[in-house]
DNA sequence: AGTCCACAGGAAGGGCAGGCGA
DNA sequence: TCGCCTGCCCTTCCTGTGGACT
């Protein structure tokens, strides 16, 4: 029972906490020292420096695996050119744009209209022509001397959805101003995307190239150690805790990101718990926790009509590990189709076709929360057999979260 | 070698919301 | 205000496809 007259964070304020500053531990935060990239981060500032002289100089691609400090270098290296310029005399505007926001730069208008809205000319979400925005992106880049950095990341996310026309449409811009000039960083974490690229995009984009490798262990260790000086309170994090945060992040392909995730959600769990020690027990309880974040809020995000897609292909995969012979059966678009309908009558909601049901299971698979291959079973056929990509305690949730939805 | 299946996925077009210019 | 334009989401229609089966 709470007592009004007591206040219910008087507890909370009693308590000192396990941190001096959280931010510190946030993925967005900007350090002020960056751990082994010191060759990653001179080779971009010298293919930019020419810009402080107003020189041409090479756009670039940018690529490595999730967490391997592709953004941080990049936006640490943006940072100071645009510092530098600026204190030179020399107008150098730089812009980050993550690809992967939804309807804020998923399509070629939506990227545009971001642009604009960054040089400081608001437009319409929609109803106007592309070429138009295009045109006046062009017009205010060109109104006088200056040099734009654009950096696109999750780059690759925006190419499987649009191709890469809005790719050649930049590149080609900088052939055409006569005053300004423009650069474009294309980040990515798909190491095949630039395979996939038309020819003259890829020369145009891939003039330069920077791959970032994943961190070991080791140096994880040391990128947390940093962090926890200023972002805990003396003494209150453990060696261990740190070593096993590296471990389990070295584990995922050297994601330091990760391995910052681990700790600060390790950190909020004992101080809610009302320990005074972050403890590894506390890490193996994030780890489990940050998952299960991720996918809820990205599921929480989707279009109703996607959420019925994935409960249809939980509840199959679930009728599925019931029956003995789970491992022989596949779980195929058809199925999920057939229980996708069945949600929605039961929620009285219009279907949508099976066409446009296929569109939201390549959605969902670009997103992570499946795992969609096409397949061909011969005589009977040609289709996408379907698996869940989350951990059973997060699909459990997941589970849960959508059957509270749809009731089914 | 030819047939056939169950889709994948491209192209075209409709409906809707919203902007532009006469 | 109105007609015409656009992007977005969706449907409809269509062709293409890998490999089991005949």
């Amino acid at each position: 029972m709470v007592v009004f007259s007591e206040n219910i964070f008087s507890n909370y304020m009693k308590n000192q906490s396990l941190f001096n500053n959280k931010d510190v531990l946030m993925p967005s935060f900007a350090p002020k020292r960056i751990f082994h990239r010191d060759k990653e981060i001179i080779q971009l500032g010298s293919i930019l420096a020419p810009l402080l002289r107003g020189f041409q100089t090479n756009n670039v691609f940018v690529y490595g695996t999730c967490g391997t400090g592709k953004t941080i270098c990049s936006r640490f290296v943006l940072k100071q050119l645009e510092e530098t310029g600026n204190s030179n005399g020399r107008k150098i505007k730089t812009i980050y744009i993550n690809c992967k926001m939804k309807k804020t730069a998923d399509t070629e208008y939506r990227l545009f209209a971001q642009l604009l809205r960054e040089l400081g000319i608001e437009v319409p979400d929609t109803g106007l022509p592309t070429d138009v925005l295009y045109r006046r992106f062009f017009e205010k880049l060109d109104e006088e001397e200056q040099t734009l950095v654009i950096m696109l990341d999750e780059i690759d996310y925006l190419f499987k959805k649009i191709g890469d026309t809005f790719l050649y449409n930049l590149t080609r811009i900088n052939g055409e101003l006569k005053k300004a000039r423009l650069n474009i960083i294309g980040i990515t974490n798909d190491l095949g995307m630039r395979d996939s690229l038309d020819m003259r995009v890829k020369s145009s984009l891939s003039e330069e190239e920077i791959l970032f490798k994943p961190y070991n262990a080791t140096e994880l260790k040391e990128i947390l150690m940093e962090r926890i000086n200023e972002g805990f309170r003396s003494g209150v994090v453990g060696e261990g805790v740190v070593g096993k945060c590296a471990a389990l992040a070295a584990q995922e392909h050297g994601d330091a990101r990760r391995a910052l995730d681990l700790l600060r959600v390790a950190g909020e769990i004992a101080e809610r718990r009302g320990d005074i020690e972050v403890l590894e027990e506390h890490v193996d309880i994030a780890e489990n926790s940050i998952d299960l974040d991720k996918v809820i809020e990205t599921v929480r995000s989707q279009p109703k009509h996607s959420q019925a897609v994935l409960l249809a292909i939980i509840k199959l995969n679930e009728s599925m590990k019931k029956k003995n012979n789970w491992v022989d059966k596949r779980l195929l678009t058809g199925d999920v189709f057939n229980t996708y309908m069945d949600i929605c009558k039961g929620n009285g909601m219009k279907t949508l076709t099976q066409r446009r049901v296929s569109d939201l299971i390549t959605e969902l698979d670009m997103l992570g929360i499946i795992n969609a291959r096409v397949i061909s079973k011969g005589r009977y056929g040609r289709t996408r057999e379907i698996s869940l990509g989350m951990s059973d305690s997060v699909l459990e949730k997941t589970k849960k979260f959508l059957v509270e939805r749809f009731g089914y």
